[in-house]
DNA sequence: TCAATTTCTTGATTTGTATCAAGGTGCACC
DNA sequence: GGTGCACCTTGATACAAATCAAGAAATTGA
């Protein structure tokens, strides 16, 4: 296919980082494996955790990708990973080339943009203790994986909350 | 064009709901005058406010009306309003017609994530001062034309809290 | 125009979570 | 295989905003 040869693969080490704020986001990737991190840092220094993607999902600075202007995002490779990337120009030229490769790019930001709105309402309505035993029940086992002060700012409390919650079961 | 008869207009009276939980959105809107909430339920019965859509912009359950799945969220017309409205049936006609519609169309909700992003980190970072003080230097007029618990809930906080941040300036 | 409702304000109190602080644990690296 | 540093835990205290309560102001509708 036209797309394949387009993406090429990188491989990230260990708490790498991908790309940082102010830089433009040159790739959208596709993770063939490893964990990445995208997070922001809040204007008194503290790290907040926006998302995690996984094996087999896409990651990226998406609206940096998309406009190309400078990101206000982190990317970090939180282990090693193995990615396919693809540059701005390939994408675009597949956006104007295929007319299905536009649908799926229609599609595909719907998703984000309806999963974003789930974690918003849980943000928004659930206690600390809610936020933390949805977590748990939805990934248990990423609860090994990821550094736990990460995990606490994706969902919005400090790493000694986070802590007391967990001894609460 | 082709697309011009493809929009009906509606009407809207003040307080008009226009969508319910559970319905299935059949159409989105362009708002030619009026204002629109989008708004969902929490558990224990407290109305979000989630946005607020005004003139000349487009308005919608979006999520609903692209999966024709039973809505989360409540639509309600604050003023009264005039619309043009598309069906399920005639975007997706349109989405297949025309490439650029479909570009369109993955730009717009591009756009609508962006916004929600930035919404997201305010309310994250920022104190019920500081989120009410951007508000209104952003949107001072709406103040007159909006109920002061729905602006309250929109920017997460409640009704009393709001009033105290108004009464410091 | 006035009564009835709803919305807004203001005060007192409570509460969940952050912050500050200090000790324990485990892992990476020499 | 220790030792240093980052991570996690636990406790005490502080604080922002929610809740509860009651009255004032504004809006609605007969």
């Amino acid at each position: 296919l036209d797309a394949q040869k387009r993406f090429t693969t990188l491989h990230f080490a260990k708490e790498d980082s991908i790309t940082r704020e102010g830089a433009v986001e040159p790739y959208f990737y596709f993770i063939l494996n490893g964990i990445h991190r995208l997070y922001y840092l809040t204007p008194a220094g503290d790290e907040v955790t926006l998302a995690f993607s996984f094996d087999d999902n896409f990651s990226g600075v998406y609206d940096s990708f998309v406009t190309q202007k400078p990101s206000l995002y982190y990317l970090q490779s939180l282990t090693e990973s193995e990615v396919l990337a693809i540059s701005h120009a390939d994408m675009h030229y597949l956006f104007d080339a295929y007319k299905s490769f536009e649908r799926w790019g229609r599609l595909f930001i719907q998703q984000i943009l309806f999963g974003r709105g789930k974690r918003e309402v849980e943000l928004a309505t659930q206690s600390a203790q809610q936020r933390y035993d949805t977590f748990i029940s939805r990934m248990p086992v990423v609860l090994q994986t990821i550094p736990q002060k990460y995990i606490a700012s994706y969902l919005g409390m400090t790493p000694e909350t986070f802590s007391r919650m967990r001894a609460k079961r």
